[in-house]
RNA sequence: UCCCCAGUAGCUCAGUUGGCAGAGCAAUUGGCUGUUAACCAAUGGGUCCGCGGUUCAAAUCCGUGCUGGGGAGCCA
């Protein structure tokens, strides 16, 4: 007989009879001649109710089972005459593949976010959790799908990387150098390590997504991340996944409108396909959720450059912690009040100082600001950072002198410019941050399975 | 890295002015013929985060370290 998943069975219209089910217990109300148990084996939310009787042969045995205990059920698939569910399994053999002792941590009530986190392998046992990971991992899928649909390519760019200066924070170094020949050297000598130089964990794939998209078009990578900067906040891990598009022939305002499309189409998409781990979060996580979702899917996003930002900054009767002064990078209670007070929605701001943004940024025509663009949401921050690439080569070299980058390692991202170069653009999207939207989880740990964090990387 | 807060039973927490270590849930055992975080009864369960100090006496006061949480910076 064929294993049936219960995300199948508690959708059934009509009964197919008998019916096999693999699965753990979540919780068991016994009787003096029965026993109700709630089985769940992570394919749905729902559990399915099953009975087990005395009459059943080792009837003893399941008077054992507890909270956490593996199994597999074969029984009729009846109509349930109790409330809160529409099926129940009538169990006609109950086999215990494992049981779990009482030193099972898990137990059927609620537990906080903090002991779960120190218990990161249990806790997608847990209705929350699985319902996190379920959504995780569906959004994945329509992320690649909304590329695909639109003819994107995608590029698994390098996790190692040769260039040590993409300016995106603190890099982890990889190295296959021992600390003894480290020791025996007196210094780390990269000419004698793996790849004859420095090497370090990305930051970033999206130099690399540039030359595909001046190749392929419009490409995107989406993988992991790592950073590692001592960041000890509940929106930062030291690795992550960011989704990178990056579209030849596209400028700024052609970036906002592809970046605006898919936040709606990946809201729209989980309110369609996890709908019911969703409603979860509606009602026991953030009861505010189901207003941000409608804003997000049916208002046009805010549009604003950096010059008119401060402006508005500046009118607001607002005292803020930092004072607003043209030339400034926005702190945290600005980007709030732009998203949350003063649009209600969320935000794209554009044309930043030169100063303050990365050389690859094109130059406006203004010679102050580049053609940078970041998307602020109510509640997360920044979920979209990107900009228009500096298609000039002479643009593009002047701004690596001035701030004082070699040039000599990005010999071939230049040479890109140099034969055939077109206007192209692109951002990054924070997949755990896009997660931590949907969701209202307000800790971005609880969005990654294993999360690595600094002093942290058990499990 | 900086600022603030917390650490007491498996979990969530209370513990008054420094004076016997507590509750709910969970667990264990028993009861109960349709339960829904089932219910009822009984039982067991403690390095009061570690180290040092003050005191006749410290979960409680002081110092220090560790761990966790919130905020800031950095950013996605």
């Amino acid at each position: 007989m064929k294993r049936t998943k219960i995300n199948i069975l508690t959708r059934l219209e009509t009964t197919p009879g008998q019916v096999l089910v693999k699965g753990w217990v979540r919780t068991k109300r016994d009787s003096k001649e029965f026993s109700f148990m709630e089985v769940n084996d992570g394919s749905c939310l729902n559990n399915i109710q099953v009975l087990a009787n005395k009459d059943l042969e080792n009837y003893s045995q399941i008077q054992t089972i507890t909270t956490g205990t593996s199994l597999v059920v074969v029984g009729d698939l009846v109509a349930s005459p109790g409330k809160g569910q529409k099926w129940e399994i009538q169990a006609s053999n109950v086999e215990i593949l494992s049981l779990a002792p009482e030193s099972y941590p898990l137990q059927k009530k609620r537990h906080s976010d903090e002991f779960l986190r120190t218990i990161a392998h249990l806790r997608p046992r847990t209705n929350k959790f699985g319902a996190i990971f379920r959504i995780r991992s569906e959004m994945a899928f329509a992320i690649h799908k909304f590329y695909r649909d639109r003819g994107f390519k995608y590029l698994t760019a390098p996790l190692i990387t040769g260039s040590d200066c993409e300016g995106a924070g603190e890099m982890f170094r990889v190295t296959s150098l021992t600390p003894t020949e480290v020791q025996k050297q007196g210094k780390m000598d990269f000419t004698r390590d793996f790849f004859g130089q420095e090497a370090n964990l990305t930051v970033s794939g999206q130099l690399s997504a540039e030359m595909f998209a001046l190749s392929l078009g419009d490409v995107y990578t989406f993988g992991p991340t790592f950073r590692a900067e001592n960041s000890n906040t509940s929106r930062h891990v030291a690795e992550f996944w960011m989704l990178e598009p990056e579209m030849a022939f596209c400028d700024l305002n052609g970036n906002m409108d592809h970046g605006e499309e898919l936040v709606k189409y990946l809201v729209n998409h989980a309110m369609e396909f996890c709908e019911e781990d969703l409603s979860l979060f509606f009602q026991f996580v953030d009861k505010s959720l189901p207003g941000l979702m409608d804003t997000l899917v049916n208002q046009e996003f805010g549009r604003l450059s950096y010059t008119d930002a401060i402006a508005v900054l500046k009118k607001s009767k607002k005292a803020f912690e930092f004072p607003v002064e043209y030339g400034i990078d926005l702190q945290s209670e600005h980007e709030r009040y732009l998203a949350e007070d003063y649009f209600k929605k969320p935000v794209f701001l554009t044309d930043y100082p030169k100063d303050i943004k990365p050389f690859y940024m094109r130059m406006n025509a203004d010679e102050k600001t580049v053609a940078a663009v970041d998307l602020l949401v109510p509640r997360i921050g920044e979920l979209i950072g990107g900009s228009q690439r500096e298609e000039r080569l002479d643009h593009l070299e002047k701004r690596m002198e001035e701030m004082n980058l070699p040039k000599e390692p990005y010999w071939w991202y230049l040479d890109s410019r140099r034969y055939g170069s077109v206007p192209h653009a692109g951002f990054g999207l924070g997949f755990e941050r896009f997660l931590m939207m949907l969701t209202g989880i307000t800790n971005i740990r609880d969005v990654v399975p294993f999360p690595r964090t600094p002093g942290s990387i058990d499990f």
